[in-house]
DNA sequence: TCAACACATGAACACGCGCTCATGTGTTGC
DNA sequence: GCAACACATGAGCGCGTGTTCATGTGTTGA
């Protein structure tokens, strides 16, 4: 296993950081299957719009997300896979049985359990 | 894909907080594939005796970590297969080369909106 | 063009968080 | 016992951040 360069830590703890926001967390998961405008989120988790925004403007910035405009409407969709990836991989995770058996997409080793 | 309870989104939410401070990420880095002892910690990532212990301290109330004693000494593991899951696949994500096309689920082909 | 809609942005405040300094707790060797 | 070591914890400070309120920008329909 490689080491990370401090500025590699630092992108990944951004990322960690802006997913650890309770509020942020439920948008991006809003957005993990289907596109998702500004109102429709901010009504699915009864937030204001203002505050809505400025996530969602967070979110933007650190390419997790991507906007899209579509008339008077902006939708929002996740815009980095492995992001994606992670948070499917958490959702699997929390709503199986809670067995830690499992596997990820990529070329990780592991140990058959005793 | 099921929906995650209020109570879940937070916990998920509170892990990826407190994997969101650089100097609590790569304290995690750092016993991912090894026991660490708080002194090797401190000394390896230039940060001070105090700050080591109380950011221990939170991941060890967060079950990501487990202290055992040796000795004098406490050595810290990860507790928690999922973030080290999680951990893992972005390491190998960032050290692989850089390019996007990963192989996600294929059902997302995103239509314009009606 | 003008009003209404949908969203973005700036300012300001309250609270939390990372950090340091000091002190406390537990363990080994003499 | 006690001194030295290794780590934990409490108090306090400064700065960042989530939130709200107000206002600005862009788009559609009449």
């Amino acid at each position: 296993m490689r080491l990370l360069s401090s500025e590699q830590v630092a992108d990944v703890a951004e990322v960690f950081r802006l997913l650890g926001e309770p509020n942020r967390l439920r948008i991006v998961l809003a957005c993990l299957e289907v596109d998702r405008t500004v109102g429709e989120i901010g009504e699915a988790l009864g937030l204001s719009q203002s505050l809505t925004s400025h996530h969602l403007r967070l979110l933007r910035t650190a390419r997790i997300l991507r906007a899209v405009r579509n008339g008077r409407h902006v939708a929002y969709a996740i815009d980095d896979d492995h992001v994606r990836d992670v948070l499917r991989n958490m959702v699997a995770h929390l709503t199986e049985p809670h067995d830690h058996a499992h596997h990820t997409h990529n070329h990780a080793e592991e140990e058959p359990e005793p």
